[in-house]
DNA sequence: GCCGTTTTCGGCCCGACTGTTTTCAGTCG
């Protein structure tokens, strides 16, 4: 088993532990420990030889042996002991909102519930009224929660998130009385997919604005109406909280509801080692002889309260960002204005919308000095991959197009060429000399395992006409799983290469993960943060591109296409 | 189950809202 699989285990030991009532904290050590490994920039085998596993913050003995114990044998005892003793569909009803695990356990105690179909049954049969705790209101909530629970549960792309946030928010600051108002959560933070919508609004008389939300357009329920909080649920599923504060408040409670809940985990643990306990009012003295620091008038002002710099919300996911800005060492972030130009996209010639002018137009539009053409290999046959008499063909014309003068924009002519299933690559060799630059992408054959994926990609990363490596891992947001590979070898040989391995900026993609790449640019693996265009519209994608990039700590040194045209034609050296 | 110059035990973030209760437990973020 791999790291990822190995925190797969922990968060289901913690459900299960949870619907046991084990302690909260025990359940809180086994969540913290899969975070940990998720985010973990080292090799496991190589952990584990040398070790240094319970190094790992979160991971102390015990969860070592059973980390120890997976990776070997690929079972665990106590998780086999633990699924014996709980029924799977108990796993299931925590989805219901409304549900914990003191709920189901009780449906399961009192009425011997195990499956989602046996507690509708009940529901509807009226049994579950009567319990001790629950009631009429429960009852139908749940029934509604059963009905609706694939909705309820879909996250959302970030683009998708945005189109349906930026309306109400526009909304909400246009309101009488409302002085700030902000979109917080995961929106805020940058995150590739949303779960449900926060807003934030400051103002003095919060009824009318909670009215104005509830009767939004597209609003099916109103799931909680209280003086400082309302939340809704849109027809598509998608749910929204909307809390209201008074002005002196909105720094502080525009940090709490950014989160991430790690984070604000994380910083007040720092207020209490100061003696102070920070919420979303404020930061109070907990401690006799603490003095309350002044009310804070911005974010900024808050984090200085705790002896921090400004945290920019999409660093805060509680992976040591707090260390990270108390040794001042934040990042200097890259920005949409830092960037170029792009490699990898398309046109007409295999399966983009646009031609080659109508793209160096909209490249140029858009301020870029360059552009990089990567249209796909005769091998994506699905795509209208190209030949090699029509490759050379687009050279040609791509050298035509700048010699002309027509654009204030260089064209570099590329390809996006197949990584074949033994990793080597779909044109020879002479016709990838002929080429600016070289995007390598793995189309098909995506059910290898892991170490032949890898060893596919290293090979690939290998070839001197390789200059990035496409989408690592291929995975579609909430559509396609990643293939198996590992990351960490692939990000070696890119290293050791001198390759880049792009971030491909389709908000259905974002691939590399900006997980990855907190270490891996440590490390000094070079992205290109590539739009991945079909169309002209698609080259603005870089902006989702760069939201990843800065989550996963990049700066404009990190990124290729932040480098002026001579630099890039200077390293691309052909 | 983890963690530690308040260290080997006793902590572990904080508050709103709902529904079911007569003062609070459970859920949620």
């Amino acid at each position: 088993m791999d790291k990822t699989d190995i925190a797969a285990v922990f968060d289901t030991l913690a459900v299960l532990l949870e619907l046991r009532g084990d302690n909260p904290f025990k359940i809180r050590a086994y969540q913290n420990a899969a975070r940990s490994l998720e985010t973990m920039p080292e090799d496991l085998g190589v952990l584990i030889a040398e070790n240094r596993l319970t190094g790992v913050r979160g991971i102390g003995k015990d969860l070592a042996e059973r980390i120890i114990e997976l990776r070997d044998t690929g079972r665990c005892v106590m998780l086999e002991e633990l699924r014996a003793s709980v029924p799977p569909g108990l796993i299931a009803m925590l989805d219901i909102p409304g549900l914990g695990p003191k709920k189901v356990k009780a449906l399961h105690a009192e009425l011997g519930v195990d499956t989602i179909a046996g507690l509708q049954t009940a529901c509807e049969a009226g049994r579950v009224a009567e319990l001790k705790g629950f009631g009429a209101k429960t009852q139908e909530k749940i029934l509604s929660g059963i009905r609706n629970r694939e909705a309820y549960a879909m996250r959302h792309l970030r683009p998708v998130a945005l189109a349906v946030a930026m309306p109400i928010l526009d909304g909400l600051r246009a309101l009488p009385g409302v002085t700030h108002a902000e979109a917080a959560g995961s929106l805020r933070r940058r995150m590739e997919t949303v779960g449900d919508l926060d807003f934030l609004v400051a103002t003095d008389s919060p009824a009318p604005v909670m009215d104005w939300f509830c009767a939004q357009h597209g609003v099916r329920e109103v799931t909680a109406k209280g003086e400082t909080k309302s939340s809704v649920r849109f027809e598509s599923g998608l749910q929204a909280d909307l809390r209201v504060v008074p002005a002196a408040q909105f720094h502080y409670a525009l940090h709490h509801f950014t989160g991430s809940k790690e984070h604000n985990v994380a910083m007040r643990r720092r207020a209490l080692d100061r003696g102070l306990s920070l919420s979303e009012w404020g930061l109070t003295p907990v401690e006799l002889g603490v003095e309350a620091p002044p009310v804070a008038q911005s974010e900024a002002e808050l984090f200085a309260s705790l002896g921090l710099p400004w945290i920019a919300p999409e660093l805060r996911e509680g992976m040591g960002e707090l260390e990270l800005a108390e040794s001042g060492k934040l990042p200097n972030l890259v920005s949409v204005q830092d960037l170029r130009g792009a490699f990898h996209n398309h046109t007409t010639a295999s399966d983009g919308r646009h031609s080659l002018e109508e793209m160096t137009a909209a490249a140029a539009a858009l301020g870029w000095e360059y552009l990089g053409i990567a249209d796909h290999s005769k091998s994506s046959f699905q795509a209208n991959g190209l030949y090699e008499d029509r490759l050379r063909r687009q050279i040609a014309d791509i050298r035509k197009l700048n010699a002309s003068g027509r654009f204030p924009c260089h064209v570099f002519a590329g390809s996006e060429v197949d990584i074949l299933k033994d990793g080597t690559l779909d044109y020879a060799d002479d016709l990838l000399g002929e080429l600016d630059y070289v995007v390598a992408s793995v189309h098909n054959a995506f059910t290898l395992e892991e170490s032949e994926m890898t060893a596919r990609l290293i090979r690939a990363l290998e070839h001197p006409a390789v200059t990035m490596l496409g989408h690592l891992t291929g995975r579609l947001l909430l559509r396609r799983e990643p293939y198996k590979l590992n990351a960490a070898k692939v990000i070696d040989a890119a290293i050791a290469n001198g390759k880049i391995i792009e971030l491909n900026a389709n908000p259905h993609r974002l691939d590399m993960d900006w997980r990855l790449w907190i270490h891996a640019a440590e490390r000094g693996l070079m992205t290109s943060i590539n739009p991945d265009a079909h169309e002209t519209a698609g080259l603005e994608h870089v902006a989702f591109g760069v939201d990843a990039a800065r989550k996963g700590r990049l700066e404009a040194r990190h990124v290729f296409n932040c480098l002026p045209l001579a630099e890039v034609r200077r390293r691309l050296g052909r």
